[in-house]
DNA sequence: GACTTGCGTTCCGTCATGGAACGGATGGAC
DNA sequence: GTCCATCCGTTCCATGACGGAACGCAAGTC
């Protein structure tokens, strides 16, 4: 089962976002995340829906399941079938994939607008994301952020000395 | 300029993921802005902090710049030496950045919890960052979202007919 | 004149990517 | 029973991205 790392990991890093970044920092994982989200489950639908190539498809799967991001299902035994389910960790990666279509809506999407409008059931509108802060409720800039080495801080990976 | 794009370009699929994952679906794109995020502005201070090797350096920025999520500044003009500045769309990776962090510190964080911990000046507290819903201001979860074909929204280019 | 700083470029070996073909287990049609 | 389709992979191979190391080059500094 190789694992496909030589590029720089940089999930042992000291930094929470660089080790997200390990995880979803690649173009797949965040493709067939987003595509999970939307529902599918099975291999061929993931591989016709993305066009991704089938190793390249086993491979990632088989990482995500190993991350916890997705396990594996078996939905019938005859012959031995299995379908890809995002778990809580996965799912929870979807705020996330809200907060990008929110950038890309703003920043890249033409003139007729966004190509995809997400509808939110809990209150009945068409809505997009916003990240707020978890005390004040207001909305993120970035220069109004501070980071500070916390409790799980080595300094022993990252080349870097500051964070 | 070669641009570095054989990997499948989903930049012109119609859903705005996509889009964004074909900009910040890069292991160091994401780094790079975290570390723009962070302060970092010059060559060498990248190529140090990062420990990325500075042919790949140069791509990076010179994409980054393409996409208008950097520009390049000169500080200098004896000898000419610019450095490398997010600009609006780049400093508005922040939210997304720090929803992947808070996403990291509750999945991926050892027992020691968070390595780095988010000051919000604006408030002055620690904090977390929380994707909401832009009109009932509650918390998104997946299961609670639809998605559905927008204005911008053409069928011809995703490999997948359903979005 | 030698050394340092800042910012790249060039060269090259290695590994990931992606296309295509193959495989193998089962179920259905005839 | 035989042929064909479905589903889920694996294997093979050419291409090209990655990353390390060395080189280039302009200007300032001792």
């Amino acid at each position: 089962m190789p694992v496909d790392v030589k590029r720089v990991d940089t999930s042992d890093w000291p930094c929470t976002i660089a080790r997200s970044a390990a995880v979803l920092g690649d173009h797949w994982n965040l493709l067939l995340v987003r595509q999970a989200c939307l529902g599918t489950r099975r291999f061929d639908d993931f591989q016709r829906e993305l066009g991704i190539g089938r190793n390249i498809l086993t491979r990632r799967l088989n990482q995500l399941v190993d991350e916890g991001i997705m396990q594996r299902v078996e939905y019938q035994s005859h012959p031995p079938r299995s379908e890809y389910r995002l778990t809580q960790q996965g799912r929870e990666v979807y705020p996330i994939l809200a907060a990008m279509a929110a950038w890309g809506d703003r920043w890249l999407s033409g003139p007729d607008g966004t190509p995809l409008v997400l509808h939110h059931t809990a209150c009945d509108h068409d809505m997009h994301a916003v990240v707020v802060c978890s005390v004040c409720d207001e909305p993120i800039d970035v220069q109004e952020i501070k980071a500070q080495p916390g409790p799980g801080y080595r300094a022993d990976h990252e080349p870097s000395a500051t964070v």
